[in-house]
DNA sequence: GTCAGATACATTAGATTCTTATGTATCTTT
DNA sequence: AAAGATACATAAGAATCTAATGTATCTGAC
């Protein structure tokens, strides 16, 4: 099973950002394998997504980067930067509240029992 | 404190059909004011994200509507439907095992600790 | 009695963010 | 040598929300 799309929509960002604060650094192929197999292939990163939302934490200097080459093939690492380590604590516990909420939403019994 | 607005994307529909298999009919503005309540002013939906949602539903055949008049103000009231009590079935297991998923995300440690 | 704020519907332009497709290139395994 | 994995990137289009705007009625305070 793979969740539907619209529910990752918000939260990769996050996500992103959790993954470099537990790991220093890493590069994007490795954080959409990361994801699969933490996940068990329940959340699936694709490429498409994820490169627009690394270059966005760049531009906004929540992460910096270093290109290293694997012999002739580029990879490019990202570190997360002061300001994006404290994005980064805002973020997870922001998303931590939102699904304490979502969780007390989604057990509410009716009124009219 | 109110949620970052990116986060209530995607999950908009499962809420909405929630409440309405909680308490069997509901209108429009009823569930913006039930919503607000529930989390505390946590998540507050906006009309312009509420009736697409609520018209989207009823094109795909998930709830039946009833007009009411309140006075001489119209009220529309939204049920579900039985197809769209098995989607909320399935829309809120998976976004139950999705907050799982995060969850453990958001919990996970480093690598190399 | 009138004015503000709440109730109640709705639409629309624009922004954001993801999907799907495409492109380039290298490395590894069979 | 070919297939599949590794690794970057962009771009058109879809989906979904925000913010603004519009209409109209009801209620409570002054």
């Amino acid at each position: 099973m793979i969740y539907s799309s619209e529910l990752i929509k918000g939260t990769l960002k996050t996500i992103v950002l959790k993954l470099l604060a537990d790991n220093k650094k890493m590069y994007g192929y490795e954080i959409t394998q990361r994801v699969k197999e933490l996940t068990l292939d329940k959340i699936q990163i694709t490429e498409g997504a994820l490169y627009p939302t690394l270059h966005a934490l760049e531009s906004d200097g929540l992460v910096t980067t270093e290109t290293e080459f694997i012999g002739k093939r580029v990879r490019k690492y990202y570190s997360l930067s002061p300001s994006g380590k404290n994005k980064t604590k805002e973020k997870v516990s922001e998303l931590a509240d939102f699904m304490d909420t979502m969780k007390f939403l989604l057990d509410i019994k009716p009124k009219t029992a």
